[in-house]
Formats: C-alpha cells, sequence, structure tokens
DNA sequence: CGAGCGGTTGAGGCATGTCAAGAGTTGTGG
DNA sequence: CCACAACTCTTGACATGCCTCAACCGCTCG
C-alpha cells in the first residue's frame, strides 16, 4: 500500500504491552479496534452458557478480529494474553476508511480474509470428521512437521488450552496421550517425541485440506494450526 | 462496480442448470470458477477418510468457494446440487483480475468473505460449545424466527443431510426430536409445529453470536443458518 | 408390484464427560 | 530459603451421550 496511507494508520494507532492472563475483548462488544499481536501470544475464545471454548491462538506477526471491525459487528470471540503480549491497535474505523481509500490495502485485507476464512473451515472439518484421537494425532503430526520434521519438540501451549482447542478436556486429552504411546508418539511433560512417524501417519491420516499444506522452509509457524488468523 | 466492469464478468461467465444430486466441485480440486447459486440449491460438504459431513448449504443468491478462488488454491469442500440448481460460474482468474481493478467490486468481495467468515466461526461455536440436543433445538427455533417468528413451517432440507450438518447421525437425530416433544416443539415428517415457544427458548438458549443477529423483515433467508456463504 | 430410499425404533457398545482425589510444579510472601 | 497456596496435570471410578448395527415402516417411482 501507499506509504504515506500506511504511515497515516501508524499514526492513528497505537502499541501497547499487556500482562499474561488479561481480556482484551469481551465477546458482544463493538469491534472498535484491529488488534495486531507483535510479541507474545493471544487466545480467541467462545462463551456461551457458562461453557467455554478454545478457537485459536493468535501468534506474531496476525492481527485478529478483523472481519467484525469491516463489518462494524460485535466480537464473535473473546479474547486475552497467554504471556506477556505486546499489540498494537487501529481503530476499526481508520480500517474501514483506509481500504476504501487505498486499492493496495483492500487486496491484503482480502487476501488476509481468505486466508482467515480457510482456516476456520480446516478447524470445522477437523472437529466434524475427525474423533478425539485422531485430532490430537494430527495435531502432534502437524506441529512436529511445522517445525521442520524434527522427532521431538515441546508443546507451544498449555494442555489445558490445547484439549480445549481440540474439543475435549484436559482429563481426555490426558488418557489420549497416553494411549498414545503405543501408536509412535510419547509425551513427558510439555516434550513431544515422534518414536514411530509411519505408524502415529497412519493413524493421524495427515489432509492437507484439513491441516493446511506442507509448510515452507521459509515460513516459521509455531502455534496452534490456524495460527494465521484474522477475523471475530 | 462499474457497469463495464460488471459486463465483462457477465461475458466471461455462463449459466448452466444441474439435476439434482450432481457433484459440481470435488475437495481437493484447484478452484477454477466462481460458483454462484441462481436457483436451488447446493450442499457443501468436506471428506475424510470415507468420512462425510454436511458443511453448510448455500441458497439463492450466493457464492461459494469465493475463498479458494480469490487464493488460487484447491477447494477444501466439495459441493453437490440438492435439487434441480441453476448456476453462474465465473472464471476464477477473471474474478482475480477485476477485484484488482475494480474498488467497488474489491470492497464487495470484502464484504463477502468477512460475513462468510463471521459465518463459519458461529457454526464452529455452536459444534464446540452446544451438544446435540442443543443445537437440533437452537436450530428449529432459528428456521422459526427466520420465517418471521411462525409457530409452524415445513424443514427446508432432508433430516438425514440436517443431521450431518448439525454433526449427528440420522438416527439420533430422529431421537432427539422425539424427547424434543416434551420441551415445546412437535416435528411430524419435515413439519415443525413450536408448541411451547418459551419452553424451547429457554432450553435452546439463543444467541446472537451463534445463531446469528434477528433478522430484519426485508431479509428472506430460508435454508440453514450460514446460507450466506463464500469460501471454500 | 417391488426396489430403493428416507425415516424411525430398539438393543448394545464405545467414546467422552463428570466427579473426585492426589502428585507435581510454580509463584509468592514471610 | 522455606512454607504455603494455587494451579496444572494425572489417574481412577462412574455416568451418559452418541454411535453402530439391525430391523422395520412408509413413501416414491420405475
Amino acid at each position: 500500500m501507499a506509504q504515506a496511507h500506511f504511515d497515516a494508520l501508524l499514526t492513528a494507532s497505537y502499541v501497547q504491552t499487556f500482562p499474561p492472563g488479561l481480556e482484551l475483548i469481551r465477546q458482544g462488544d463493538p469491534a472498535d479496534f484491529l488488534h495486531i499481536v507483535l510479541d507474545g501470544s493471544v487466545e480467541l475464545f467462545g462463551q456461551w452458557a457458562d461453557r467455554e471454548c478454545t478457537m485459536a491462538v493468535v501468534q506474531p506477526v496476525s492481527t485478529f478480529i478483523l472481519a467484525a471491525c469491516i463489518r462494524d459487528a460485535p466480537y464473535l470471540m473473546g479474547a486475552r494474553t497467554l504471556e506477556r503480549t505486546r499489540i498494537m491497535l487501529i481503530p476499526a474505523s481508520d480500517v474501514r476508511a483506509m481500504f476504501r481509500r487505498d486499492g493496495e490495502f483492500a487486496l491484503a485485507v482480502i487476501d488476509e480474509l481468505a486466508a482467515s476464512y480457510r482456516s476456520v473451515v480446516r478447524s470445522a472439518k477437523s472437529m466434524k470428521l475427525r474423533n478425539s484421537r485422531e485430532r490430537v494425532a494430527s495435531y502432534l503430526l502437524r506441529q512436529s512437521s511445522l517445525a521442520e520434521g524434527v522427532a521431538s519438540y515441546t508443546l507451544p501451549v498449555e494442555k489445558r488450552l490445547l484439549a480445549s482447542y481440540l474439543g475435549m478436556t484436559p482429563e481426555n486429552l490426558s488418557r489420549t496421550l497416553r494411549t498414545l504411546e503405543g501408536d509412535g508418539v510419547k509425551v513427558i511433560g510439555a516434550r513431544v517425541i515422534i518414536t514411530d512417524r509411519a505408524r502415529l501417519t497412519a493413524l493421524a491420516r495427515p489432509d492437507r485440506l484439513i491441516d493446511g499444506p506442507d509448510p515452507v522452509a521459509t515460513s516459521a509457524g509455531v502455534g496452534l494450526p490456524p495460527s494465521r488468523d484474522g477475523g471475530g
């Protein structure tokens, strides 16, 4: 986009650092700022009838709740920091005004929204088509491939949160990890060790239409699968 | 958008009528055409490991697989006609070229994508936060409110498909509908009769952040909740 | 009429959630 | 530095939601 426009957005926005566990956004509130994670990580979650579930984890550098800002609609998800996190906030009205003025920016927004959309569809497919055991196996395998195929790595998030993200209870995740030891992967604390990749792959049956394309060497995704995110 | 640009898109595209049950799109195929349902209805579904689930039903006039066209990426979902359906096909390359040339068109695409994104997020929240009984109750209530709050209406889709959409088996849906008779709604064949709206509402606990905003009188949505759809 | 299909119903089993208790870890304040 | 509190994680026992399999009904359509 035009440098002048870019600068205009920057001057209208501001950057702030938040402590861990802080609620940045409450679902249902009007969308007043586009958020961009510069450093740290943010959990997006849904709430309903005293229940809660993790929808995604946003890691640098990504936007979130872009869709709500564009539509000038209430946030569909809440957001809280998982750690000390630096965030840039751009007034939603400025964002809306800007992609009307700057065609390049509009194209970037289109690209981001399309990517986000596909992310959620993938996630929804995983939830509906796989059982919890398969989701866990796929997740562990996917994280390994994101880390350039290493056989050992550490989980990027707490198990409690991972369980919620995968649509199961912490107890169930714990048990599932235990039984998965017979299928090519061992998890000790936050440490994941893939002992038999072929076997784990056979169980997880990874699919690029669900788990995403094979990562290219240049990308550096670390978090939960839909780490690129842009709506809410 | 500019009339000239609109006409250009029209001349590049063509309209075709398909019989019921025809597979329009196979998931994983490259996105070559943007599809627009002019008449009839289309099911979007996901497949994995010999399992299948309905993701959405698209009704006139809506686009689908917009996101795949934009990203020039493989379709994440398959699509098949549910009835005799008239569809307009626009070459994906023309769509991509057009929103680079025409700012108004780009804005329309942004709006459509943002709406689609929010649709899927709602759907995902419903799947993760509600159990099957609550999903069924919400769905029945939602359809009633889309039909201007009438107490009686007919289901817009087959129960078999509805079950898949709601993430359950046909048997389970059948049983659930039976037990729901004690909670303010009766379903005979495809006919839905809400006998005690307050009671059904108490059970469904409808939420505009999941079920969508209260419909305005001018809109005429009929199908499954995310009838507006635009990605894949 | 008979095949095919959607829908319903029943029986039984597995997967997952719930409740409860305890081990291990982390962070805090005395 | 230690003691305590709070929290995550784990494990067990139990309950239940949901699926699977199978049979049957009713309708549609050739």
